[in-house]
DNA sequence: GCGACAG
DNA sequence: ATCTTGTCGC
């Protein structure tokens, strides 16, 4: 997959500070897309996540599953230092750097991708879900395990149930519950997705665990015991 | 000034 | 996110 400048962008942001990155937040959430532009249902749905090695060098994973069985089809990982801080609101500044490397070294360019962390449910709207769909093209979900901002009440208990997370009059996205009894989720579209589809796609990733299985493949491969996910998919590459 | 605050 | 033992429940 390499549509991608992920060397670009670094250099890009190699000075970015707080002030500047909220100025370009609010410049790039103009470009987001909130119809949806993706046939339904697709063929590959890939998920995205960052783990962190001795808090100095970032991990990023990327999973590409078969729409039809969640099997994996094809993977990806890249490792970078740290540059920038984890401030809540400007995770994207932190990851996506190392996440654009993981992705353009897929061999299978994926139709979607499932992020961790919010889409539009976000202060200026760019979560790193909505950032990712900017910087890609591809449509984008953003699956949060907690809320960044917007009001919300109780969710009913039973599993594909959920409630409007609002902003005001704004819908931001929905706390869905994915399992019964279980702490719900924060969906909200990234990119080129509508409410309605990006919940739609969440539900059918998610099988007999609160995360999506897209979730999992990625948060195991970047996270510490990532070897023992890695021997699952030694034939993939 | 006082809370809230993705990963 | 990461550090980190035991413990409750199916």
């Amino acid at each position: 997959m390499a549509i991608i400048d992920a060397h670009q962008l670094q250099r890009d942001w190699a000075d970015m500070t707080p002030a500047r990155a909220r100025a370009l937040q609010r410049e790039s959430a103009a470009r987001v897309h909130l119809r949806t532009e993706v046939a339904l249902p697709p063929d590959t749905v890939a998920g995205v996540d960052v783990g962190f090695e001795n808090g100095d060098t970032a991990r990023a994973a990327v999973v590409v599953l078969r729409y039809a069985d969640l099997e994996p089809v094809d993977y990806a990982l890249a490792r970078l230092p740290v540059t920038f801080p984890y401030v809540p609101g400007l995770l994207s500044f932190r990851e996506c750097p190392v996440i654009l490397r993981a992705l353009e070294q897929l061999r299978v360019a994926p139709d979607l991708l499932l992020c961790d962390g919010h889409g539009v449910a976000h202060p200026r709207r760019l979560g790193i879900a909505a950032h990712l769909g900017v910087l890609t093209g591809l449509p984008t979900v953003g699956v949060a395990k907690k809320k960044l901002c917007g009001r919300h009440g109780a969710v009913p208990e039973g599993r594909g149930e959920w409630t409007p997370l609002k902003d005001g009059d704004e819908t931001l996205g929905a706390v869905l519950r994915t399992r019964p009894g279980v702490k719900p989720l924060f969906i909200s579209p990234g990119h080129r997705l509508d409410l309605p589809a990006a919940l739609e796609l969440v539900m059918h990733c998610t099988t007999r665990y609160r995360l999506p299985e897209t979730t999992r493949w990625a948060d195991g491969l970047a996270s510490n015991r990532g070897q023992r996910w890695l021997a699952r998919l030694d034939q993939l590459r």
